[in-house]
DNA sequence: AATGTTACCGCAAACGTTTGCGGTAATAAT
DNA sequence: ATTATTACCGCAAACGTTTGCGGTAACATT
C-alpha cells in the first residue's frame, strides 16, 4: 500500500517549489514551458492525480451532481441518469446517484451528505411523502442548486422540471376518441398525488369535450395488484360497445395487462388499451401498447441545461415541461 | 450563502481551543463533561456537521463504497444495491452508485474516480468486454478491495460473488423434467459469455442424465429481438408432444412472451415455460413464469460481509456461489 | 514541604492543494 | 547608467480537521 504522488513528490524530485508544480500542471503562464514539459513529463510518468479532498478543502468546489431518486429500477429515472451523465461528462463533472426509497428520512440524510460534500448541484425527485421542502430551499442558500425533476413539490419558486402530464392525457385521451370507442376506463393512481389530479382532470376533460354521450367511468388503484382486481371486475362481460381502457402509469398498466391476459382478451380486438409511460413495459406486450411517451432522457437534457444556468448564476425560478408524444404500439 | 459553522467557530465562541471541541465532540475522555456539554448544545443549535474532505484529508478514510453496474435498469442489480445499503448504513458507510454503461473506457474513468476518493471499497459488476484486470489489482495494492459480483473476471484470485448459474440451470432443468416435458427449446444467450456457457452447459448435462430419449433443441440469441424471431420460427405448428421453452435471462425471456402472445398461445396448456430470473419479468404476465431465482438481495448481503472481511485485513481471495431456488408461478 | 497523580485543556504540525503577493534576474527603454 | 518592463518562480497562508505531546492547576501521597 503504497502513498499516492503529491505536489510534493514532484517538487522535491524536480527541485522546484510545490506552486510551480500546481502552476505549471495548470498550464498556467507564468510558468515557463521547459519547466511545464519537465513537469508534466514527471506527472506522467508516476501517474500523479490530485486529491479531490484537499482541492475541495481549499476551493470548496466538488465538481459533482447529485441525483436523487425513490427508486432505480425504472425505466424512467433510468434514461434521465444517462441523459445527466452524458452531458456531465462533457463538463468535467461526475454524477453520484442516490437513492431515497421513497423515505423521507433517508432522503434527508442523503440531503445533508450531500451539503456536507459540498456538490455543485442536485437533481431530485422528491418521495411522494415529502412534505417539508425547507431544507431544500436552505441548500439553494448555501450555494447548491437544486433541480427538481418528475416529483416535484407544490412550492411556487423552485426550479421544477416536469413531464406534460395534462398533455400526456389528453393526446391519450385524443387517441381514444379518434378511434370511436365509446365505452372507456380509465384507471388512476393514488388520488392525492398530484400526478393523479393533473392527468384524471385532463383527460376527463378532453374526453367530455370530445364526445359528451361516452360511457367514461374513472378508478383509482394504489398498486399494480388494485389495478388488476379492478379492471378484472370492471370489464363488461360481453364486450357489445367498443371498449377501451386508458392506464395513467406503468405500475397500473402492468396490473391492467395481467387482468387482460387472465381473461385471455386480446387487445386491439376485443378492446382497446392505450398508457403513459417511457416505453418499457410497453414492449413487452404483443402487441406492443400504445401510449403517451414520458421520457427520462428528455427531462435530464432540459434539466442539465437548467442546471448550467444556476450554476452560472443567472437564473430565476422555473418550471418546465416536456411535452409527450405519442408512441403506436398495437394495442388500440 | 454563508458559510458552514466550524470547528473554529465553536471553538472562538466559547472560548476553547479548537482540540478541545474536537476532542469534546467525538466524546474524548480527556474532556470535562460540562465542556462536552456545552460544546455539545452549541453544535447542535449551530447544525455543525464535520467537513469530511478535511477529515479524508488528514485521516485517509472516506466512508464510503462504490458500487459499479454496467446498467442500473435492471432489477437484480437494484436489489444488490439495497442490500449493499442497507448493511453500510448500519455501519456508518454511505454508498455511491457508479453506471459503466457496459463501456470499459467509462469502467476505467470511475475506477480511477475511485481511488482518487479513496473510497473504502468498491463492488463491481464489471462490463461485458473488460479483458484488463491490472487495474483491479493495483487497487487492492492501494488497500482498497474489490469485490466482483454477477460478473465476475476469470482470473482466480480475487474476491468474487456470483449467483449459481449452473445451480440455477439443474434446477429448472428438473422442473421441466419432473413435469414430464419430451420435446424442449432452449434459449440462450452470447455464446461467448461465461454465464452463458455454464448455464448450458449445466442444463444440458440434467436434461440428458434425467431423459436420454428427450427432444432437446438449444439455440443462443443476443438481444430480445433474436429470442423472440426463434421462438416464433421453432414453436412447432402442432403441439402433441408436450412442449416447454427454457429461457436464460430475462431479456430471452421478454422476447420469447412476446413471441408466445403473439402466437396467442397459453401457458401452461399449451406448452410449459420456465426462466432464470430475479422475479421482476416473470411477475408482469399471468400466468406468473416459473423460474429459477437469482436474488440480488442475497447477493448483496454475501459481498457486503465479504467486504467487511478484507477491511478488517483477515482476508484472502475467496469465490462464494449463492445458491437458487425455484419460484413457483403457474407457466409449467 | 516536597513529590506524585490526576483531570483538563491548548499548541502546533500535518494532510495536499491553491493563489496573492513579492522577489530576482534578464532584457528593454530612457 | 539608471529605471521600467518582462518572464519566471517561490513564500506562506489558508481550507477544516485530527492527534501527539506538553502544560497547568488541584488534589493526594509521602
Amino acid at each position: 500500500m503504497r502513498q499516492n504522488p503529491t505536489l510534493k513528490k514532484i517538487a522535491e524530485k524536480l527541485n522546484v517549489s510545490i506552486s510551480t508544480v500546481s502552476r505549471a500542471l495548470k498550464d498556467h503562464p507564468d510558468i515557463s514551458s521547459e519547466t511545464k514539459k519537465k513537469i508534466n513529463e514527471l506527472a506522467e510518468l508516476i501517474e500523479y492525480d490530485p486529491n479531490p479532498y484537499a482541492i475541495n478543502l481549499r476551493t470548496h468546489s466538488s465538481k459533482e451532481f447529485a441525483v436523487v431518486v425513490p427508486s432505480l429500477s425504472n425505466f424512467f429515472y433510468h434514461s434521465f441518469i444517462s441523459a445527466i451523465e452524458e452531458d456531465a461528462r462533457d463538463y468535467g463533472y461526475s454524477v453520484i446517484i442516490y437513492r431515497s426509497s421513497n423515505d423521507p428520512k433517508i432522503e434527508q440524510q442523503i440531503l445533508k451528505s450531500c451539503r456536507h460534500k459540498r456538490v455543485s448541484g442536485i437533481f431530485i425527485a422528491i418521495t411522494s411523502e415529502t412534505t417539508d421542502i425547507a431544507p431544500f430551499l436552505k441548500l439553494d442558500i448555501h450555494g447548491i442548486p437544486v433541480i427538481f425533476f418528475d416529483k416535484v413539490p407544490q412550492y411556487e419558486s423552485c426550479n421544477k422540471i416536469c413531464v406534460g402530464d395534462e398533455h400526456a392525457a389528453s393526446i391519450a385521451a385524443e387517441e381514444i376518441l379518434k378511434k370511436g370507442f365509446r365505452n372507456v376506463l380509465g384507471i388512476f393512481g393514488d388520488k392525492n398525488m398530484s400526478i393523479t389530479q393533473a392527468r384524471l382532470q385532463k383527460f376527463m376533460e378532453v374526453m367530455r369535450n370530445g364526445n359528451p354521450e361516452i360511457d367514461l367511468k374513472t378508478v383509482h388503484a394504489r398498486s399494480s395488484e388494485e389495478a388488476e382486481q379492478l379492471t378484472l371486475s370492471l370489464i363488461p362481460d360481453y364486450l357489445e360497445k367498443k371498449f377501451a381502457i386508458f392506464c395513467m402509469s406503468d405500475e397500473i398498466l402492468a396490473g391492467t395487462m395481467k387482468a387482460i391476459q387472465r381473461k385471455r382478451l386480446k387487445p386491439p380486438h376485443d378492446l382497446g388499451l392505450i398508457g403513459i409511460s417511457d416505453g418499457m413495459i410497453p414492449s413487452l406486450f404483443y402487441p406492443e401498447i400504445t401510449y403517451a411517451e414520458t421520457s427520462g432522457y428528455n427531462l435530464g437534457k432540459l434539466a442539465y441545461s437548467r442546471m448550467m444556468r444556476c450554476i452560472s448564476g443567472s437564473s430565476f425560478a422555473q418550471t418546465i415541461i416536456d411535452q409527450s408524444k405519442l408512441v403506436m404500439g398495437g394495442s388500440i
